[in-house]
DNA sequence: CACTTGACCTGTCCGC
DNA sequence: TGCGGACAGGTCAAGT
């Protein structure tokens, strides 16, 4: 569930609350949630300062003023969540609240900050990861350099987007755009939520679609992303930003997760189907299937 | 090579 | 109430 807007919300949330902070403690439960730790977490994340975050695609990247980073990938049910020292105990959170539950059983990997506050990796499922190594060797790494363009950048134009669809001809539009080598960041939310938006039946091969389409496709792409940002991304299940918040996309969404209830445009109901081996929502009027 | 499916995990929900 | 099975969906490996 965490796509391109939920890491970028989690991104801007930790660029206000960690950097600047000093490592002091890390500890971890289970190896493959943090693959490399034994050695490397003594000699390059004990004592290191956050100098920055940011994001590629679905990952975080937290770097320190050792020319070391943190890489992060969220996956499904992965969280990254900072609590102060003060937030614990203090005013302003509900008793209930998720930072005085913290940690909990779903949390993998605890960074203790020098100041007493914590950043806890929590992922109840185990597929996500943290990962630590040189910065400059971030860009190397398979993932790096094979995930595609990012779909807010201002050089990344329709033009180039329907070139990189294009090279798919024969695969399910669906399928191309949750294909990270094609554009980066969109998951099954906002793919379900563009093709509404440009009226495309997901299960549409790439070469059914005209380019026009693809371009008004594009388009809704960065509308459906832009917004979900600014709603702080979509909270289905486990999805929190670094404060432990849920984000407010969802109420807005037009299918995704709105199965049996009228389409906003034409009032037919919406129907969920399986399309790229995922659950896949749509209007079966407004998203006719061509070829 | 192009494309599809299964595995990785755990918690939840549904039907019997 | 208990229990098996389907489902959730990001990514990579394995299969067609």
């Amino acid at each position: 569930m965490p796509e391109l807007p939920e890491v970028e919300t989690v991104k801007r949330g930790l660029e206000a609350l960690i950097i600047g902070k000093k490592v002091q403690s890390v500890t971890h439960d289970n190896p493959k949630s943090f693959p490399n730790a034994e050695g490397d977490v003594q000699q390059f994340l004990i004592n290191a300062r956050i100098t920055a975050v940011r994001r590629r695609a679905k990952v975080l990247l937290i770097d320190l003023d050792n020319h070391h980073s943190l890489m992060v990938h969220l996956k499904m049910t992965g969280q990254l969540v900072y609590v102060a020292e003060h937030a614990r105990f203090g005013a302003g959170h509900p008793n209930d609240s998720l930072i005085h539950r913290l940690p909990d059983r779903s949390t993998r990997v605890t960074l203790a900050f020098n100041d007493r506050s914590h950043l806890f990796f929590n992922d109840q499922r185990k597929f996500g990861w943290v990962r630590l190594m040189p910065t400059v060797e971030i860009p190397n790494i398979d993932f790096m350099r094979k995930v595609g363009p990012e779909p807010l950048s201002d050089d990344f134009t329709a033009k180039e987007f329907i070139q990189r669809v294009r090279r798919r001809s024969g695969t399910n539009i669906k399928a191309v755009l949750l294909d990270q080598t094609v554009l980066a960041g969109i998951g099954n939310i906002y793919a379900d939520e563009s093709l509404w938006g440009a009226k495309i039946h997901p299960a549409t091969l790439v070469k059914n679609v005209s380019d026009a389409k693809l371009k008004t496709l594009f388009a809704k792409i960065r509308e459906v992303l832009l917004l979900s940002i600014e709603k702080g991304g979509s909270t289905d299940r486990n999805y929190v930003n670094a404060e432990g918040k849920k984000g407010s996309y969802i109420s807005f969404a037009r299918v995704f997760r709105r199965e049996g209830k009228p389409c906003s445009r034409c009032g037919t109901i919406i129907v969920k189907t399986r399309v790229a081996g995922r659950g896949t929502h749509l209007c079966p009027h407004c998203q006719k299937l061509v070829g």
